[in-house]
RNA sequence: GGGCGAAUAGCUCAGCUGGGAGAGCACCUGCCUUACAAGCAGGGGGUCACAGGUUCGAGCCCUGUUUCGCCCACCA
């Protein structure tokens, strides 16, 4: 006899299966080429620290996708890998050794990247570890870290590749600067901030001193490196002053007066000051107009030499000091309260410093196009579609991308400049130690690194063996989905996409599925400095990774943020319970029982066994659907219905009758046999969302071969046994005792007292309860259960309580339990209702719109409808009278 | 300035191609019924944000409005 605890242990469990599949390589990706394929490269999490819900979410999607492949007979590659994410990696390192007092410089290059290594080390193996909690059945022996040798060779293929073609450039050129980090950002990697500021409006001098111009700016520390100041061509009022020249205050300098069609001739005074170094657009009109680039702010944001006597100054001070100066020289005409955007470090959140430097380019435009195409003509598909406008408004409008970054952790970039005759080598070689023009071996390597970026955006075929043609990329490239959240399309999809198009010539991905954010229970987005963020463990822990899985997935509609609570985490967990146990009743009843010699026709099939096997059929098709067009949630929510409304509260409740008596062998051993089957199918469907919990009751089952339930088959819809007829007269008896139970209720009979009922119903509907006669006395606990015609009389002696449901009469003889007047009430408010439904179907039925227009099935259903209606109102009025 | 999403029961959310509004939690009534009290049976509760429109029929489609959230953008 099969003894089990009453409640689901799931981390004994999780932790046994885990390893059991571990072992048995059951993770590993086949190769079998005659069998199809399916692939995911996991998005390597940073190594930045642990993972948190949304880590959790992401991969539990994946290995749903994973497993639900896997069964189907798919050979399936689910890659999984860390990221070294350079700049967010390199910010935690220093401050692991600010802790200890040191600082990068003290420890230099080398020291560094050791220091670097070993957090890697450390953290990256916390997350491989967290990944196997959760139960991702990722192919292990294939985990790649973005800086490991195959990775690194990639990078520097595209590296040179692209240099070769043009396609990588270095250029003196204005980007963003974090003062903090002391690295080049790229465009994206600035967080717009909206500020409250104010906007000084300036007095420059007309150097023919005929006056004052005015200038409005938000930073007037900048005023120090303007060479000029500019306005609209057609500008009207300042037609005259385009070629005279101001007198830049403070500094005495005289700058030209310009016209350049950037200016905005209706904001402020239709005049601006042009900063070349600091700030994007000035620098924009200082290369059309050939205007000095004249630095004042250095890396440090500190007022460099050229600021004449603010030198030194933060750039913060300075404005203060300068707002100060201009004001007593009376060249401040006026401040006004401005509210805009500041761009800011996303590592860091420092203020960012627009400056010129010497940095590496990638050209963006002849990689965007194809890369345009390809989401255009469906080549990659987004989920939902509403992200497709999203990459391509994006796409469409790209700025090159600045690569370099003055960091030591990252793909150093594989550029080494002559110390003799300057000659640039750009090399796919790890090292150059010889000069090809001039043959000098003093040759200095890029001190400065590639954006993260850059290596994951090759991460589909990088680690698959690129460059080599490997059998890898043969068989699972390109990969089947991607699955990511939408924070990270710019920076991450759309690279993926372009390069993979320039370097495979095929699209990277087929689908793109965006899910949104894990929210705390108040909707906030989940950050360390709230303190909110839910360690993925801590949940494990408490409620098991199926139960988290689960949750996770339940009411997650695509691309949506969802909250997560305590509250949801208990219901999945209870569901969880809820399967244990019902598992646990079934295995308890199943002794004896022998799958293997069982012969269709040692069985016979009830109405509730049709019904069930039709329904499970049902579900088998609805969760497959929602898997094909990623409907986790759907998915979800059918298994969940099915599995506990209909097989626990209805199908189990049905069988145990036949389960506890042992008189007629047949009627014991085909319940037991459906019970067992239709556990078995729901373990199968469920196994993708909860793997260990279906595991663990699935090798007790012992119904399927094999050696796992992870490598079972996927089960299939057999349109056979789908019986509209069977489910149809399961609903009417379904019908008939939530009636009488509902009566019961009401009429607070003592829930474990068995009582009498009466039914009547027209012939047809007399069969049915016929089938399910004993299904009707036991669920609706009745000792005594009378069927007859429609015609029968009532003994109106006798006091009862009645309802109508699917024509059939219920009747509950209840005598001294029945209060009349509150029986008449009762018939009363019910018939009330009826008549409001009869109207209801009579006035749609009379809309000669409707009976013309509507489908047949729709009129047809409407009459069935009404004919009921008036039934049921017809016998509420009898039932009535009798009473009165 | 542009784009997107959300608005449905007290709370959190589902609602597939338009055809009588659902779940979980919470609430009320009754049950320790030999799978499960992390449970069982029954029940109450909604002007589907607002205003128009299309349609025989709208939570769903169209237009506009309001509120919240997100993303993008070089008006200093």
């Amino acid at each position: 006899m099969i003894n089990l605890p009453k409640t689901y242990d799931p981390e004994k469990t999780e932790e046994k299966w885990y390893q059991y599949w571990e072992e048995k390589g059951f993770f590993q990706a086949g190769f079998d080429p005659a069998a199809k394929s399916f692939s995911i490269v996991m998005p390597p999490p940073n190594i930045t620290g642990q993972l948190h819900l949304g880590h959790a979410l992401d991969n539990t999607l994946q290995d749903i996708l994973t497993r639900w492949k896997r069964m189907q007979g798919y050979n399936t590659l689910w890659l999984p890998g860390t990221d070294h994410a350079s700049i967010a990696t390199e910010v935690k390192v220093v401050e692991r050794l600010r802790e200890r007092g040191q600082e990068k410089d003290d420890l230099g290059r080398e020291g560094f990247l050791q220091e670097a290594w070993a957090w890697k080390k450390e953290y990256g193996g916390h997350i491989t570890k967290q990944l196997r909690k959760l139960g991702s059945s990722c192919d292990w022996s294939r985990e790649r870290f973005t800086m490991d040798e195959g990775c690194s060779r990639a990078v520097r293929e595209v590296f040179v590749r692209l240099y070769e073609k043009g396609l990588i450039y270095r250029d003196n050129y204005i980007v963003n600067w974090c003062p903090d980090c002391h690295t080049t950002l790229s465009d994206i990697e600035v967080d717009h901030q909206e500020e409250d500021s104010k906007l000084y409006h300036l007095k420059y001098q007309l150097r023919d001193g005929s006056g004052f111009i005015v200038v409005a700016t938000t930073r007037p520390e900048t005023m120090l490196g303007d060479t000029a100041v500019a306005v609209n061509p057609e500008d009207d009022r300042y037609r005259d002053l385009i070629g005279s020249s101001v007198i830049l205050p403070l500094l005495n300098r005289e700058i030209p007066l310009i016209a350049d069609q950037f200016v905005d001739r209706e904001f402020g005074t239709g005049m601006v000051k042009v900063t070349p170094a600091h700030d994007p657009n000035d620098f924009e009109i200082g290369q059309r107009h050939g205007l000095e680039v004249i630095k004042v702010i250095d890396e440090d944001a500190r007022m460099t030499d050229a600021a004449g006597k603010f030198a030194g100054l933060d750039r913060y001070q300075c404005r203060e000091q300068v707002v100060a100066e201009l004001k007593e020289q009376g060249l401040l005409e006026r401040i006004e309260d401005y509210g805009h955007a500041v761009g800011q470090c996303y590592r860091c959140d420092t203020v960012i410093e627009p400056l010129v430097s010497q940095q590496w380019f990638v050209k963006m435009e002849p990689l965007a196009k194809p890369a345009i195409q390809a989401v255009k003509a469906g080549r990659v598909r987004f989920v939902p579609e509403r992200f497709a406008k999203v990459y391509l408004n994006w796409m469409e409008n790209i700025q090159n991308w600045c690569i370099s970054r003055q960091l030591w952790w990252g793909h150093r970039i594989p550029a080494w400049y002559c110390q003799d005759c300057g000659e640039i080598i750009v090399s796919r070689a790890e090292r150059v130690e010889q000069c090809p023009a001039c043959g000098s071996c003093k040759l200095k390597q890029d001190e400065d690194v590639l954006d993260t970026w850059f290596s994951s955006g090759l991460w589909p075929f990088s680690t698959m063996g690129w460059p080599t043609e490997t059998a890898e990329l043969d068989y699972f490239y390109p990969t089947d989905v991607l699955v990511t959240g939408q924070d990270i399309i710019f920076f991450w999809v759309a690279r993926m996409i372009f390069l993979a198009l320039e370097f495979m010539e095929e699209v990277p991905f087929r689908d793109v599925y965006i899910h949104g954010l894990i929210r705390d229970a108040q909707g906030r987005k989940m950050s360390k400095s709230l303190g909110n963020g839910i360690d993925p463990l801590e949940v494990i822990e408490q409620y098991g990774a199926d139960a988290l899985r689960f949750a996770l997935i339940t009411g997650n509609t695509p691309g949506n943020d969802m909250r997560i609570r305590e509250e949801k985490l208990e219901a999945s967990r209870n569901f969880a319970n809820k399967i244990w146990n019902a598992s646990r009743f079934i295995l308890m009843n199943i002794s004896g029982l022998d799958f293997t010699s069982i012969k269709r026709q040692d069985l016979n099939y009830t109405l509730a066994d049709r019904w069930m096997i039709s329904r499970l059929n049902r579900v088998i098709g609805s969760v497959d659907q929602a898997l094909t067009i990623y409907n986790f949630g759907e998915a979800s929510k059918v298994l969940y219905d099915f599995i506990w409304s209909e097989f626990c509260d209805w199908y189990i409740e049905l069988i145990k009758p036949r389960l506890y008596q042992d008189q007629d062998r047949q009627a014991k051993q085909t319940a037991q046999y459906v019970g067992a089957v239709v556990l078995e199918s729901i373990l199968r469907l469920l196994h993708p969302v909860m793997p260990a919990l279906t595991e663990e009751i699935w090798q007790q089952l012992s119904i399927g071969s094999g050696e796992s339930l992870m490598i079972a088959s996927w089960p299939r819809v057999d349109d056979e046994v789908i019986a509209e007829e069977s489910e149809a007269r399961m609903n009417t008896i379904m019908g008939v005792i939530k009636a009488i139970r509902n009566l019961r209720n009401e009429m607070k009979v003592n829930p474990g007292k068995r009582i009498k009922a009466i039914l009547h119903a027209p012939a047809e509907q007399l069969t049915i309860l016929e089938e399910g006669y004993n299904y009707i006395k036991d669920l609706a606990r009745l000792k005594e259960l009378v069927l007859a015609g429609s015609g029968a009389v009532k003994n109106k002696a006798e006091k009862s309580s009645t309802a109508v449901v699917s024509g059939i009469e219920v009747i509950l003889p209840l005598a001294e339990m029945v209060d009349l007047e509150k029986e008449i009430e009762r018939l009363e408010k019910e018939l009330g209702t009826t008549e409001f439904e009869i109207k209801r179907a009579e006035s749609k039925l009379a809309n000669q719109g409707f009976v013309s227009k509507a489908p047949v099935q729709m009129v047809e259903r409407e009459r069935a409808k009404l004919q009921e209606y008036r039934e049921k109102k017809e016998k509420l009025q009898r039932r009535l009278l009798d009473l009165k």
